[in-house]
DNA sequence: TGCCGCACTAAGCGCCCGCTCACCTTCGGC
DNA sequence: GCCGAAGGTGAGCGGGCGCTTAGTGCGGCA
């Protein structure tokens, strides 16, 4: 499960559930035109360029620019709640849960950091509804990490003072990451894995080790 | 020094070295505007109109809207150096110092999100040039920080594995305040600058009391 | 009092936006 | 071999954008 998760190569393979091809290609463009410039400053004129079709293109699989930025949203948020659900469910203590499950949460929002800064950072521009569906998945986001937090706090694993506002302190943490990582930088996302993993672990009162 | 900080009432107050009146209404309706809407979904007509103006009145005291972000932008990284100077020069350990940099950074974050959220998240909007002078800023706040973890390790008070990603995620981990605070959630500015405080010196190896 | 300068407005220019529509090509089924 | 559906294009629409310009009301000073 956390061996060949999606942290190896381009961000793209994570869009194979787009069915038609078509759809797939304007759906990818959009995702770095978005991270790229933000929602408002791309232009669909730009996304149905970067995907080598004709601006009137685009209306044939999508009704709206909006219809795609939900679409990459949800699917977006989707693979994340997934990514924090596998590593809450594993077998172990609290402690090796957490850990497991920053790495790879943090892993994702570097490697995939196209993909995540635009999930993690234009929810503002959808609609109410849209936005509200997305929400919900967010909450469930937290809810996971809330849980393997309790769980270590029931234990006696971990020594916390404020559930709530250390579990938001540490999807924060590791949504921010969508926002500084440079590909080109001195990380690899395997390494601010690692390195926040053990931030995360001081946090919950455990020492490294 | 650190007591009235900019700690109390509304987020106004900070402009007040932007001198013609006309001048300082037009740049407290941007920063409303921009942090509501986002930069480019923000329009000329709409900052003017908040600030009880026709649209042309803008061009009187602005060259451009971008040149409203970019004073915006400065005056407020401005204010963040100089928290984070204030606390770093402080006398005390190292220990204290950082607690003391953190919950007032938070605070302000938290305080006065509304700007903070422009400043922290509308620079990719910038031209070039613009944002080159805001990030050396930034690197200057990332400076005041490193020196005081730096301080704290020669002392033999932290135990830190990698100064620099420490340095880097404590800065990210104040800032993202800025995306999720929310005036009408159940924590004060105060409340999340003790929290955070705590949860920081935790990052860098010291136990809560 | 007369006039200048300046902050401000009403109107609008030129542009590019999201999106549409009439038409074209390709291709599987009978 | 013809036909309709699916997927694509070129041209262009209505509108709102950032920004400009000609003109107006008004306070200050000789």
């Amino acid at each position: 499960m956390s061996t060949a998760e999606e942290t190896a190569g381009g961000e793209a393979q994570a869009w194979g559930e787009v069915t038609p091809d078509a759809a797939r290609r304007l759906l990818i463009a959009a995702v770095e035109a978005f991270a790229e410039r933000g929602y408002h400053a791309t232009t669909t004129r730009d996304i149905a360029g970067r995907a080598g079709m004709s601006p009137a293109a685009l209306y044939i699989h999508y009704k709206t620019k909006e219809e795609l930025l939900h679409r990459i949203s949800r699917i977006g948020h989707e693979k994340a709640l997934e990514i924090l659900r596998t590593a809450a469910r594993q077998e172990g203590t609290a402690r090796e849960r957490l850990a497991g499950a920053v790495s790879s949460f943090v892993r994702w929002h570097a490697g995939g950091r196209t993909t995540a800064r635009v999930v993690q950072y234009e929810l503002d521009s959808l609609g109410p509804d849209a936005r509200d569906e997305i929400l919900a998945l967010r909450r469930q986001c937290d809810a996971e990490v809330r849980a393997i937090i309790e769980d270590g706090v029931a234990a006696g694993e971990f020594d916390v003072l404020d559930v709530k506002g250390t579990t938001l302190a540490v999807l924060s943490l590791c949504i921010d990451v969508a926002r500084w990582f440079n590909v080109n930088g001195p990380w690899t996302p395997d390494e601010v894995g690692a390195l926040y993993a053990d931030l995360v672990l001081r946090m919950v009162g455990v020492g490294a080790k």
